[in-house]
This record gives structure tokens, C-alpha cells and sequence, in this order.
DNA sequence: CACCCACTATACAGATCGGTATACCCTGGA
DNA sequence: TCCAGGGTATACCGATCTGTATAGTGGGTG
């Protein structure tokens, strides 16, 4: 990626993100990357394209941010689990304030036909994948219950976090989600 | 409301929610409406406006729903509780496949100053406040705490409804909520 | 009858949209 | 020294955006 290419990419991803894919014109873009709407146009090609890379990238940029977490916790599988609400929360308080940023792409985008859609599903889907995997080292036979009830508490996280409708949502999310491992701690004792 | 601005609230709503607040013009309400732009702008002042009485008439929409929903269950708190998640259900099923109206509006009207903004956290936090009404019924002392991880999972399943990314979330949130209360009530005996 | 009001029809203003074209500058490598 | 490629600047295209203006229609009420 060129150099002016990746300004264009880290403008048009803090301007979606903060007023909307479709408010944002990509006149703004080029000027805000102190970049002309050519190079814009001979790196991408389309908006529509800049669009799915901007997503593309964000995850990209989540899952090696979460990686890094998820390396560094202890290696129990419940440690493991409580290390992605942890995550989260130092990613949101640095990068989303306004919710997550697939989510509200979504709220735009809403033809399934878009590029970018399978950006968007391909990242909730691997977060489900993800929960449901490090649930089922603790609870094999309950792996999709628990980590679909995880992937609930994360999102419901997100989304309050995004709306400012109550302080630390996503300890609060980490907490409930340590309930519900000990109460099945307890129920499948030893 | 004159019928003519009905039919345009209606129109709006529907295009609004369908493919988002900003990629749909006047014209297009105008013309599914059935109503000229004159009519439009005579009735509402600004496309703004429309926005905000979309909202609004939404929410209230949803109000009534959820009121009609709550009187029919039986009293019980936990009844009335889960009688939220069941009212949820049932409206999504009819009126919200891509999520919540709020969330989604949220994400592309980033100004707190939009007119609109009150209409959306306005909404949340009665939410908020009408889960920890309900599990004040159960727990004075844990109402703030139940209250928000009832929220925190109805909205988690609302976001993962609209992504479509698992099956039947809001009924899983329902059986979630439900465990959380009997958890509670094996604390609190009696 | 006159009056008012909701509404329709059409045209337009001013701005911005995504996207393209022409022409020039600068730097690094063969 | 030449040249290609990344970048810049500017102007433009057709379409669409929000919003306004003018003119006229139909029904109900005093």
C-alpha cells in the first residue's frame, strides 16, 4: 500500500466511523488524507471498495489487537474468556466510543449483495466461532449454549457502550459472564 | 396528522429503516408516499424533522406493544420480566428484521445536538429503567444490577437478531434472563 | 357565494454526490 | 540522461441532494 494511499484508508476510517459511510463524500476524504480524489480513485477505484477495505482493515486490526490479549492471559479457558471482554474494553475506550463499527456499517449497508457484507457477518461470525471455542474447553457438550450466551453479553456491551447508557458496560458484560461460569463451574463440579 | 402526512411518516419509516437514514432522499419519500414535496415540507419543515417524528413515532409504536404485552402477562415479576423478551420476539418478527431502529439510527447521527439524538437515548434509558423497575420486584438491593444485564442481553440479541449471525437470539436471551432470575431467587430463597 | 385548507403538479436554485480527464511535479533507478 | 510511477492541482461531467417558488385543484364551511 502506498503511503498515500494508507493516509486515504486512515481518514476515510475515522470519518466513517465517526459520521456515517453514506454522510461522509469522498471530496472529504482526499482532502482530510491531504490526498486528490485521483489517487483516491487509482489506489481503490470505487468508494464502494474503500468502504470494504476500511472495514477489512478494522478487523484485521481487532483480531491482532485481540490476539496480542489473548497471548498474554493465563491459559485457563476461563481466564481466556474473561481476556476478550477485557480486550474489548481497552479497544472501545481507544478506537470505538460510538459502538461497534460493523454494526453500524451494517445500519448502511443493507443489501446482502454489498462487498462489503461478508466483512461484516465474516467478523461476527468468527467472534461467535471464537466464544463457542473457548467455551467448549470448559463445557464441551454446553459449548454452543454458553458461547452463543457470551457472544449476547458482548454485543449487548458494545452496543450500550456505543449508546452511553450506562457507566462500564462491558465490565459489567465481564462480570455476568463470570457468573455464568461459575454457576456452571458449579453445576459441573470438579 | 393530515392523511397525507400519514401516509409520508409511514413511507419514511419504512425507506428510513430499509436502507438507512441518509441514502434516502425527499423525492423518494415523497414519491412512495404518494405526496408531493410541497406536502412534505409543508407538514414536517425539513427532512430532519421527519426523522425525529419517524423516531419518535416508533418508539411510541413500540411503547404500546410492549404495554399491550406486559398487561397480559400474569403479575408475577418474573413473568412480567421475561414477557419483555417475549414482546421483543413478537415485534422484530414483524416490524424490525435488520435490528434496532435506535441502534441503527445512532450510527449515522453522530451529533449530540441532532434533534433526534434525545428520541434514541431517550429510548434506551426507558428501557433501562423499565428492566430495573421490573427486577426491583425481585431484588430491591440488585435492581441496578440485574436491570442492566437484563438490558445488556436484550440488546445484544436485538444486534444479533438484525445481523442474522445466529438463530432465534432474542429467545435465547429470554432463556438467559430466565436463569439469571432463578439463579437469584437460589440466593435469595423465599 | 366566498373562503380556507390540504393537496397536486412542475420547475428550479444551490450545493454536493461519485467519478473522470488533462496536465504537471518529483523522485529513484537503469 | 531518460523514463516510469506515485503524487498533485484543477476543472469538469451527469446525477442527486435539500429546499423553494409558482400555479392550480377539490372539498368543506361560514
Amino acid at each position: 500500500m502506498t503511503p498515500a494511499a494508507r493516509r486515504a484508508l486512515d481518514a476515510a476510517g475515522r470519518l466513517f466511523y465517526e459520521r456515517g459511510i453514506h454522510a461522509v463524500g469522498v471530496d472529504l476524504i482526499a482532502a482530510e488524507a491531504g490526498v486528490t480524489k485521483k489517487t483516491l480513485y487509482d489506489r481503490f477505484g470505487s468508494k464502494e471498495q474503500i468502504v470494504v477495505e476500511y472495514l477489512a482493515d478494522r478487523d484485521e486490526r481487532w483480531r491482532a489487537f485481540l490476539a496480542e490479549h489473548l497471548r498474554a492471559a493465563a491459559p485457563a479457558p476461563k481466564a481466556r474468556i474473561l481476556a476478550v471482554f477485557d480486550a474489548s474494553e481497552a479497544w472501545v475506550a481507544e478506537h470505538s466510543p460510538k459502538g461497534c463499527s460493523m454494526v453500524n456499517a451494517h445500519a448502511e449497508i443493507s443489501d446482502p449483495a454489498h462487498p462489503a457484507y461478508p466483512v461484516i457477518t465474516g467478523q461476527k461470525r468468527w467472534m461467535l466461532g471464537l466464544f463457542t471455542e473457548l467455551a467448549g474447553e470448559i463445557t464441551p457438550d454446553g459449548a454452543a449454549t454458553l458461547g452463543r450466551t457470551l457472544m449476547l453479553l458482548h454485543e449487548g456491551a458494545l452496543v450500550a457502550h456505543g449508546l452511553g447508557i450506562l457507566p462500564d458496560p462491558i465490565r459489567h458484560a465481564r462480570r455476568q459472564a463470570e457468573e455464568a461460569l461459575t454457576a456452571l463451574a458449579g453445576q459441573r463440579p470438579g
